[in-house]
DNA sequence: CGGTTTTTGTCTACTGGGAAACAAGACACT
DNA sequence: AGTGTCTTGTTTCCCAGTAGACAAAAACCG
């Protein structure tokens, strides 16, 4: 497992297929970023038309999931800010989409509930949503893409039936 | 592939763990959020002492490799965009670790070079870059590591010997 | 009860990064 | 030569997201 610092080239690259990576290409926060990159692009050249981004739609779903559930409970799981959520969350109300409810049992928290017209918004945009990178011809094979899977749940540990 | 639309629960859930997915634990752009952000905090557990950023020092280490590439050349492989290239390169050459220089035969173009102090930094920090995610424990083993770095590099198009 | 500590959401200020417009140079084509 | 078009880096403006301080409410504890 020697990890040579290889000796600088001599010649400026020209193209960009040229530049050299060396170890970053053996580095998961860059594999990551390029891999998140890439979908990211995909997601909007599929579904840029419709106002859907990839943050909001998943807040969206995740509360139609889980009605009722406290704010900043939503924040940690997605591994947002709950200043960040608040924003969201804000914008949603604005738009008609959540209801920001208080329990009485504890005022300073915040119940989060789709309005109808929140529910019919994931209804409708749902499939798309998790449908778009499926439908994408891929680099990977169907078998490639399921091990994908597996081992990003297990590493980031979402495993089958584990729940932390 | 029937993806139904889960109903919904009725009780609010009190725990983190208890707030349903559904479907997002098979979405790959969420997948790679958590990856990523789970990579970056465990990135500045390790290096935050060091004025240390992944992105930062990819910079470095991808010029370290390709001494005199172009700036946008370096932005393009990169997959960062050109305005912010200038912005980090402008930094790096104010802190003297970068040199810019105007080529003669295109002077739009701005070439790339370590200065030695820039070099030294690289050669100071590349090996605690490269190996700290190594060498935290993992909830992977090491084959399904390797596993999982072939299948991000197929995806997006790192193959071993591929060039675009 | 009263005082301290912790939780919950919010606010303000800041940062990283992108979009779009721009200037200067290179190129292409008469 | 001239005149558009493309490329390269830069500037300006904007937005998502974070850090940290804050207020109100709860929980804890004497």
């Amino acid at each position: 497992m020697t990890r040579t610092l290889d000796p600088e080239r001599d010649s400026a690259p020209r193209d960009e297929r040229d530049v050299a990576l060396g170890a970053l290409s053996d580095s998961l926060g860059f594999l990551l970023r390029l891999a998140q990159v890439q979908v990211f692009d995909r997601f909007f050249e599929d579904l840029g038309q419709i106002g859907l981004r990839p943050g909001e739609f998943s807040v969206l779903w995740v509360l139609h999931l889980n009605p009722g559930v406290r704010q900043g409970l939503l924040a940690q799981r997605l591994r947002v800010k709950r200043a960040h959520m608040t924003k969201m969350i804000r914008d949603f109300e604005a738009r008609g989409l959540v209801e920001r409810r208080t329990p009485e049992h504890d005022r300073r928290a915040v119940e989060l509930l789709l309005t109808p017209e929140g529910t019919a918004f994931v209804r409708d945009h749902a499939e798309a949503f998790f449908t778009h990178d499926i439908r994408r011809p891929s680099t990977l094979t169907e078998a490639e893409r399921a091990q994908l899977f597996t081992l990003l749940q297990k590493y980031v540990g979402l495993g089958p039936r584990e729940g932390r």
